[in-house]
DNA sequence: CGATAATATGACACCGCTGTCAGAATAGGT
DNA sequence: ACCTATTCTGACAGCGGTGTCATATTATCG
């Protein structure tokens, strides 16, 4: 009989917002065991344990975040830093980031930032020291900064970073093999027969373009084919430059029979171009492109390109993230922080045509 | 002689994190009224003013946010909820967002998810409740659903959605106006001298897109001109469906001088192909497109396109939403509610070609 | 079955800041 | 100079959790 009383007290009057007090009165222990519950911590007998649970069902009850940081000396907050202007870069690193947040109790906050800016990296720590941000992951090109990672290390915070470059600080970093995905390019293209091909640089200021530009002569080379002075072109990343690359590498003497550009804009700017010369593509003209935009998949035909997986690349961080909080460095470095792009194979790519004559 | 003594003290040694009570001390005065100076509360003398900010300064000291929310029963973060797949579109709403939060003490919390998820709204509504967000962002087209709406209200949670639809509601809202945006591209064709014009649509289960063709049918028959039933084709708001479009536009016996596509995406697959085709653009062909997605600004000739000005909502929306949390509904409603889209006039619009016979 | 070790639980202070309210300092008026 | 009316300021109790440590309750074993 009693025990209905439990029960029904208060069964649906509390609605707005039920505390730890509530829990612990109803359940009839202590605040402290009630926190011991929610914490999963050990040493609670099996019985409290379940009238706990039960109660904290009932109430639908959730503990305070403000409440449970300031205990913890702890926000429960990453954030994501970045100067990227890709957007689609972005929102897929913050979508890999989210799904390790969510399950760990953190959430996500933005931090976009101006690369012009002048006092950008103090602009950073500020946010960083008024927030209480407990770790942050920093998108590149922002995350190549030296001096940027040194002053977050002078105010003790966690970061994790997503690079192009490789670097032996394994548990502050996830970095995309480049080189790896360029070769596995060269290779498919040599594999369906092509020698003569073009390739399709991006801006020198940037050092990927120079480390795909190496990494793609040497896997070539590598079985025996030259890239061919006259078979480079210099683009700028845009879909402009790739219309003009393509007028130069299309319009030559001795065209090549595929073309690999750096990232996809200027890819669909070959395409476009060698569409308009009319030639048939992948038929007269295999094409690769680079970054796997959404455009990409669009395009008709398909642009065949190479997946970043950026998406992967935030989660991982955020794991190695979440690791540091916890002061698991061991753990942070046992992630995997090395991830290959994958090639991405659709429709812009097949065997040269038959030599005429 | 004793005065230096306050300076001297702990000049350097604090440096992790100094609290309230740091600055107090050092300041000679009562948390209370440090806590006065930190909120601009009134009531605080000029000398005291003067001295605890400078305190403040030296010790380079801002307040714990977790602490600062617990009291205040507040948490300081909004929240950009989205199923949007565009992603510019989000990082576009998201930095005018930013814009508005930062000077405010507030940060943007981002939770995308999955249209297609059956206990979507339930899963927004616990992260609500989780996290104690002070309030939240909707963008379409998950801003569409009052029974999300409902919820929402359910809970007590402020919120305002950015929408194409008009409503009374307007503390809570802000929308952008289609039709004014579709009728200038109308006036705009028309003043260059078009009189066969085509149009393409978009995908049938979207709201907007009819909203686009009617105002757009609209805007030409008020001069009259007459959008015939051959000039209009129906796209799904890709770039295949451009070009397919574009290929049954301009492939007629009777083909129009100017095409407004209802996306960027497919105004460009309409440039493609009557790039294809030989046609001069625009002294042949005048296309207009909408959304000014970052491509339309990198094609060549660069695209004429409508920008919907989702940095302005965004910052328009978290002005509300900040009006929102302080109870300030009266300031929430006076705040614009309206934006008209702007064209933004490329390369891509001139007048027909002269008839020829 | 009593002594001892292991496990459960709660009381209480505290995390850093704000609300309340009473008391101190100052201003204003005669 | 004296007495109100204002304007400052600080003590103290919370906000909703967690850490520490002492105590209460079992479990283990000779």
């Amino acid at each position: 009989m009693d025990s209905m009383k439990d029960k029904i007290i208060e069964g649906s009057i509390v609605d707005k917002k039920a505390t730890i007090s509530d829990v612990a009165r109803l359940a009839g222990v202590s605040k402290k065991t009630v926190s011991r519950v929610i914490n999963s911590e050990p040493n609670v007998g099996a019985k409290t344990l379940k009238k706990v649970k039960k109660v904290i069902q009932d109430l639908d009850y959730s503990p305070n975040p403000q409440a449970r940081g300031l205990a913890f000396s702890r926000s429960f907050l990453l954030a994501m830093v970045y100067d990227n202007p890709n957007a689609s870069f972005i929102t897929d690193a913050m979508y890999g980031a989210l799904s390790q947040c969510r399950p760990n109790g953190y959430e996500l906050v933005v931090h976009p930032c101006d690369a012009t800016q002048a006092n950008l990296h103090d602009d950073i720590i500020n946010f960083i020291r008024r927030t209480k941000i407990d770790g942050v992951i920093l998108l590149p090109p922002l995350s190549e900064s030296n001096e940027l990672i040194n002053k977050l290390k002078a105010v003790d915070c966690n970061y994790v970073r997503l690079v192009s470059i490789i670097s032996d600080d394994v548990a502050h970093m996830v970095h995309f093999n480049d080189r790896e995905a360029v070769k596995d390019i060269a290779e498919h293209l040599m594999a369906l027969g092509h020698t003569e091909i073009g390739f399709i640089k991006g801006p020198d200021n940037s050092e990927s373009a120079a480390e795909r530009h190496d990494a793609f002569c040497d896997a070539l080379q590598r079985k025996g084919v030259q890239l061919g002075d006259n078979n480079i072109a210099f683009g700028a990343n845009t879909f402009q430059s790739g219309v003009d690359c393509a007028v130069q590498l299309l319009g030559s003497d001795n065209p090549p029979t595929a073309i690999f550009a750096s990232n996809d804009e200027m890819a669909i700017g070959v395409m476009v171009t060698a569409q308009k010369m009319g030639i048939d593509i992948p038929n007269e003209l295999t094409i690769i492109g680079f970054d796997d935009t959404p455009q990409a998949s669009k395009v008709w035909p398909a642009l065949t390109t190479v997946n970043l997986q950026v998406k992967e690349m935030g989660k991982l961080a955020t794991q190695k993230l979440l690791a540091l909080c916890s002061n698991n460095i061991g753990l942070a470095k046992t992630i995997k922080s090395e991830l290959v792009p994958t090639l991405v194979r659709r429709q812009t790519t097949a065997p040269p045509p038959i030599p005429r004559g």
